[in-house]
DNA sequence: TGAATATAATTTGTATACATACTTTATGAA
DNA sequence: TTCATAAAGTATGTATACAAATTATATTCA
């Protein structure tokens, strides 16, 4: 079978279906994947800056630029930081998101047995911090 | 640490990462890293319907469409079809190219143990052909 | 002080990625 | 035959995702 020893073609493949069924489950609350993780940083950690957040969901901050376009911001104090605050919609939406968040975690969680998940939180811990001359 | 257990989220990540791994390497090539996958799936197999190519690389037939745009087209036959072959240009890197694949695949394989890359991939597979009511 | 450097974010440009709708052609059934 | 349906691609619109360059501000140190 055509990749099947390829783990960049695996990783990003299951990637994709992942993404996509995840967003199927909060479009009805007009968020996409990356935006629902977002929202998760923050009902965490409030007020972080993009910097921070952008490490938080492992994305570029150039990247957050877009996402972020229509949220609150503030700045206090140092006119190069600006701090991302959740909106009131997106408070009320806390408790029903974070258990979005918890039920779309358990059904995949439910797929593996426990030494499953070990080896593959282990694996993708491995390939994650391998050092292979990238930034 | 945030994201700690979710799958969706940590598959995302790593394959981000390796993405950008491997576009590193493929670059030189004016290639990105899922246009160098396109070109290995058709080194293996010359001349698939789009439809087909689409299933091969995991990808949506619309994402092809933009991702082909330059490519060569044949219609032998079926006008609702179209075959994509290899360019001579394509062709003339076939074997830099597939070596460059293996070289990649086998900087991340070496990472991992045999029973590591055994679950790795098992898992994958499950989480890949699960049936959480996608399509 | 003031120039060099570092930091935080944005801008620009390019490339996925996919849902949805649409066009065209083929096939199947009445 | 002809209408309904399926199949193969394309078009459109939206949303990542990131490299490279730029802007604006802060810090450091000579």
């Amino acid at each position: 079978m055509l990749f099947k020893d390829c783990l960049c073609f695996q990783v990003g493949r299951v990637a994709r279906k992942m993404s996509r069924i995840t967003r199927e489950k909060v479009a009805p609350y007009g968020l996409s994947t990356t935006q629902f993780f977002l929202l998760t940083a923050l009902y965490k950690e409030d007020g972080m800056l993009i910097s921070a957040l952008a490490s938080k969901v492992a994305l570029d901050k150039a990247t957050l630029t877009g996402l972020l376009d229509r949220m609150e911001r503030d700045d206090p104090g140092d006119r190069r930081a600006i701090r991302v605050h959740l909106t009131a919609k997106a408070e009320g939406l806390r408790e029903e998101l974070t258990e979005l968040y918890h039920d779309n975690n358990g059904m995949f969680l439910s797929l593996l047995s426990q030494e499953e998940k070990d080896v593959f939180e282990w694996v993708v811990n491995k390939l994650e911090t391998a050092d292979v001359g990238m930034k």
